[in-house]
DNA sequence: GCTCTCAATGAAATCGTTACCGTCTCACTC
DNA sequence: GAGTGAGACGGTAACGATTTCATTGAGAGC
């Protein structure tokens, strides 16, 4: 048997001269070897992998799992295997992955961009080798030289001070990123702009610097309410749903009550944000949609069937109200 | 230049005869061509893969991919790295995903089986074809056919018990799991007796069956509230720390306090679980050794140092108390 | 009987690596 | 000056698949 005849008939190829009894006695053999092909063989010699690599920042937080699970169902649809890398957040770990990545001869990338002016010569060097990548990221000032896929926070942002301004805040906090760039939008300006005009004075807003995970969150935050004791903010927009958490642990922890005596609103929306025993109120990005989008932009540059300038598709973030915000109990 | 001598100086071999002139040169050319070897070819020479495939249920619950997390980073000690895969609890899609792995030839896998009985046959055929694979479970009745590394519950589930009928607590409920050969080592049987042995009657020991998910666990358990109104159950041990936060949001809903009206238990110690507002007890699984020991066992069996027949480690599990028990407030 | 066609199959090249073995050039020794 | 041995490198097969091209054989048409 000459394994090109094999080869036709497992792979099932519309041009499959082989007689029907040769197919028979061959699909026969493949169940009683147990027969698999070789993906790194046919990698090898094709120069397809059917495979998409999936760059995520932090395995801890539930947002990017589901992402990944969402982005997996996606590609599935065409063919396409996911394969899940992190950085947990490091930047030397990121170049190692992407690395790692690469090695592995991915069709294309999806990343999550935490910090499109860090990663920025970054992103120069995957556009001009490498495969097909598209960029997750909150939008950015600056278009990305890759294809990407991104959230427009000013709304989101915008609906979230008018409900809390709405609802009688007067001293507010934010918790942003540690790294400037990474507070997407440059959202302490946005936030600044955004309430002095509802007439909030800028003595009444703090911005609180912390990690995106939990016990970073809760220990700034738990800092910030003992610092402002008898002007304590009664509203906080955390930089995502964990650090909401930490930081309305760090309020209980300090014997308030949310959402009495601080209002939080996250962001991310995780599948948890709900099922809190307080839920949360949160700013909601629409993965789904930007997921499909993210795979499709994905499957066309693989096919080559896309234009050469990077394109940019801009998703609206919207605010989901629960239950952590409220009227500020104690004036 | 012959491919062979750059590939001794580019594997930075010992017996690297070449000059160090050539070498330079290699290395320049190297660099200049951004050239690195093909994964997918090294595969295919080598026969082996560097790389350890992870197939988790779900990527909704945060412990999966924390436990991804963990196993990474102790094999990529050993150069390996990790493949996850995930089978959104769905049988097929886990037949799928297991050819998945087999496939991309990974040279090792690690599996959680959620249901030892009910997976048996498939495990039987992966250890007598496939890669060398380790199997991570609750204690199983009989010794699975592969390597495991398995959480026994029991200390964990009557430190529990102990605590809950310490506080004071006479009627009790329990999440199951839909199928029954989910019950992790029997838990219905084992809790019936050791409630009984702490003399409480079997009329106030209730079970409700419920999918490992938040919703599930919310819903399955909001309907007993209801049912028993006036005899509730005043503890609950959950299936696992996403069930219990699906249970605690049932009783905030149907206007009851943690732990004031109920005092919840959980499994798996979740990272998060410390940070909700009511800090989860929870059932504690010592995840880091049990990741370092199936990394262990994978990385000897793939060296071919281990014995023939299957190894079951056991580790404890453990009861952390934090604010989701307390004495039941209400008589 | 000869070519022609078409179905069926086999042989060989190829992808990017690595492993094995052979060759060539010196310098050194006796 | 012949033999020896080490240093430096090249040639080539092989891994497991797919693709292209060549070959075989049978039957049809003249």
């Amino acid at each position: 048997m000459a394994p090109n005849t094999a080869s036709t008939i497992l792979n099932h190829r519309p041009d499959s001269w082989a007689s029907k009894e040769t197919k028979e006695r061959v699909l026969l053999a493949a169940k009683e070897l147990n027969y698999r092909p070789s993906k790194a063989a046919q990698s090898v010699r094709l120069g397809r992998f059917n495979t998409i690599g999936l760059v995520v920042p932090d395995l801890h937080n539930p947002f990017y799992p589901v992402l990944a699970d969402c982005l997996d169902r996606a590609v599935a649809a065409h063919g396409y295997d996911l394969i899940l890398e992190h950085t947990r957040n490091d930047l030397a770990a990121e170049q190692h992955c992407f690395q790692s990545i690469l090695d592995r001869q991915v069709d294309g990338v999806a990343l999550i961009v935490s910090d499109p002016d860090l990663h920025r010569p970054f992103l120069a060097g995957l556009a001009t080798s490498g495969p097909p990548a598209v960029a997750l990221a909150a939008k950015p000032d600056l278009p990305l030289p890759i294809d990407s896929v991104v959230s427009d926070f000013s709304a989101g942002f915008a609906q979230a001070i008018e409900h809390l301004v709405g609802l009688g805040h007067q001293r507010f906090a934010f918790l942003c990123a540690l790294a400037k760039g990474q507070d997407d939008g440059k959202r302490p300006e946005l936030f600044r702009s955004l309430l002095v005009a509802k007439g909030i004075a800028a003595e009444n807003i703090s911005f609180v610097r912390c990690e995106h995970h939990i016990a970073s969150a809760r220990n700034a935050f738990r800092d910030l309410i003992r610092q402002t004791k008898f002007k304590r903010p009664t509203a906080l927009i955390a930089l995502n749903d964990l650090s909401a958490i930490g930081a309305m642990r760090a309020a209980v922890d300090e014997g308030l009550s949310v959402p009495r005596d601080l209002s939080v609103i996250g962001v991310d929306n995780i599948p948890l944000a709900e099922y809190l025993p307080v839920a949360l109120t949160t700013i909601s990005q629409p993965i789904e949609d930007m997921v499909a989008r993210t795979a499709s932009l994905l499957i066309h540059r693989i096919a080559g069937k896309s234009p050469v300038r990077p394109s940019q598709t801009v998703f609206p973030t919207e605010l989901v109200i629960r239950e952590s915000t409220a009227r500020p109990g104690r004036a």
